[in-house]
DNA sequence: ATGTCC
């Protein structure tokens, strides 16, 4: 039995890439990371086995809490978390879904070639990073009043289609068609309202960005096919989430649960964890809001998505349909969602908690768009600025191993103070340009420091252990030609 | 992640 020793851990290997964390006093349930060693070694550097272990203290919970080989440690609940927790006996926690509601990744095709960018690249990249809003307080494409931001929470991507800034297609490849469902707009505070209304369309902060990018590597031509990517066609990935509109609605609904659940609060090991219970007016309400700031985010990337087209289509002067600009897929990485798993043989209703973790059904799932269904959902990995990305097919094993779930990313290595330490935003600017050919434009290059490249985790190992588990399978790899942020 | 503190 190979076992794994960190400073207050011992895990347990017990199959290829899965180690398990044995149950002791206070864990309802075992927990279990998917990682290589190397990448152990790196989950097991940061806080993020003792919040694994905290989140099995969380009642109701299935066995068992999972963490991804991207984990790293985050507010309460690691960043590449999967919980599956009873919708009836246990509880929704919104700390172990994150701030950043519906945080998530779309890639749009395009019928381009690197060569017809060839020269253009400055061009195109000034101009999406003229035409996008990012950084902090850079308003958004549209500016809302509170009624639109309503129709927008109620609706999601329905409202963009109806306001003529998406097509039927782009809600057909969206997850969930870009719409819950159970979103409640009532429950949301003004305040957040407020915020939303001033950043719809916009980018953000952070490791947020908008990447056109090259397809590189294929690993399987069939699935790539039915993916409509092909070798050396360009796509464009929008990285962003529900910014401060979803910020708000988790600091309002962690302050109410904080209060109105202490007792909850008192048995759990860190109060970041706090949660209400399944089928409280709290848990209702929670529920209503997040997925009515999950229905925002989907907006926000449409929005995004829109003017990337305009942009495109003024570039190369030619409209976007004939560019072929089509949404491949939308995927959330952080998200709660009521889904029916079989566990042990009983089919049972569970709150999935996704943080940073990607939904990745398998070939044959009804959930998956019918274009894609028989080779399974679409999956986006977004690596670093320097690195390329990912595009995966959900495996055959997701369901079983991992309640239909695989990574989201590369994964932090370091903390954004210690990243400013090693590193200096201009420097790695000029670095890309001179030795990738990867134009990046930023609001602040204290942001590109904290997204260098060398502050992550290795994409491809990530994905190597998703592969080889069969929870996510690679179809192709990206690299980076122009990148903006905030 | 985030009008990086109520």
């Amino acid at each position: 039995m190979t076992t794994f020793e960190a400073d207050d851990f011992t895990l347990e290997r017990t199959a290829p890439l899965t180690w398990k964390l044995e149950q002791e006093a206070g864990m309802n349930v075992p927990a279990r990371v998917y990682a290589s060693e190397t990448l152990l070694e790196e989950i097991a550097d940061d806080l993020s086995l003792e919040q694994l272990r905290n989140v099995t203290h969380l009642p109701g919970i299935y066995e068992p809490a999972i963490a991804m080989p991207d984990a790293h440690q985050g507010y309460g609940f690691p960043v590449g978390g999967v919980a599956a927790i009873d919708a009836e006996d246990g509880v929704i926690s919104p700390g172990s879904i994150g701030y950043d509601i519906n945080c998530g990744v779309r890639m749009l095709r395009t019928d381009l070639t690197p060569e017809d960018l060839n020269g253009k690249e400055e061009e195109l990249v000034d101009a999406l990073f003229d035409a996008i809003p990012s950084g902090l307080g850079a308003g958004g494409v549209v500016e809302g009043t509170t009624s639109t931001i309503e129709a927008v929470l109620d609706q999601g991507m329905k409202w963009a289609l109806d306001q003529g800034y998406a097509v039927e297609a782009d809600l057909d490849h969206c997850e969930d068609n870009g719409f819950r469902e159970e979103a409640d707009p009532r429950v949301v505070s003004s305040e957040a309202k407020d915020r939303g209304r001033k950043q719809l369309g916009s980018l953000g902060s952070g490791n947020h960005f908008l990447e056109v990018q090259r397809v590189e590597d294929i690993y399987d031509e069939s699935v790539a096919s039915a993916f409509g990517l092909s070798e050396d066609q360009v796509v464009v990935l929008i990285h962003c989430g529900s910014r401060g509109l979803g910020h708000q609605v988790c600091t309002d609904y962690l302050r109410k649960i904080e209060q109105e659940h202490a007792d909850l609060l008192e048995s759990l090991p860190d109060r970041e964890l706090a949660a209400a219970p399944a089928g409280s007016p709290l848990a209702e309400d929670y529920y209503g809001a997040m997925n009515a700031a999950i229905n925002f985010a989907w907006v926000n990337r449409q929005l995004i998505t829109y003017q990337t087209r305009r942009v495109f289509a003024d570039v190369f002067d030619r409209d976007w349909q004939d560019l072929g600009m089509e949404l491949l897929y939308d995927v959330a990485h952080n998200i709660g969602k009521k889904e029916t798993h079989e566990i042990d043989g009983v089919k049972r209703d569970v709150y999935v908690h996704r943080k940073g973790a990607t939904r990745a059904f398998p070939p044959g799932h009804p959930e998956v768009p019918e274009a894609y269904r028989a080779v399974g959902q679409p999956v986006i990995i977004p690596g670093s600025m320097g690195s390329g990305s990912y595009v995966l097919r959900g495996g055959e094993k997701s369901l079983e191993k991992s309640f239909g779930s695989t990574a989201h990313g590369a994964g932090r290595l370091m903390s954004r103070t210690q990243a400013k330490q090693e590193f200096w935003g201009e420097d790695v600017q000029d670095e890309l340009e001179a030795e990738e050919q990867i134009y990046v434009r930023a609001q602040s290059g204290a942001t590109i420091a904290e997204e260098a490249p060398g502050v992550y985790k290795d994409v491809d190992e990530v994905v190597r252990v998703s592969q080889e588990l069969g929870i996510g399978d690679p179809v192709v790899r990206t690299f980076p030609i122009l990148n903006i942020k905030g």
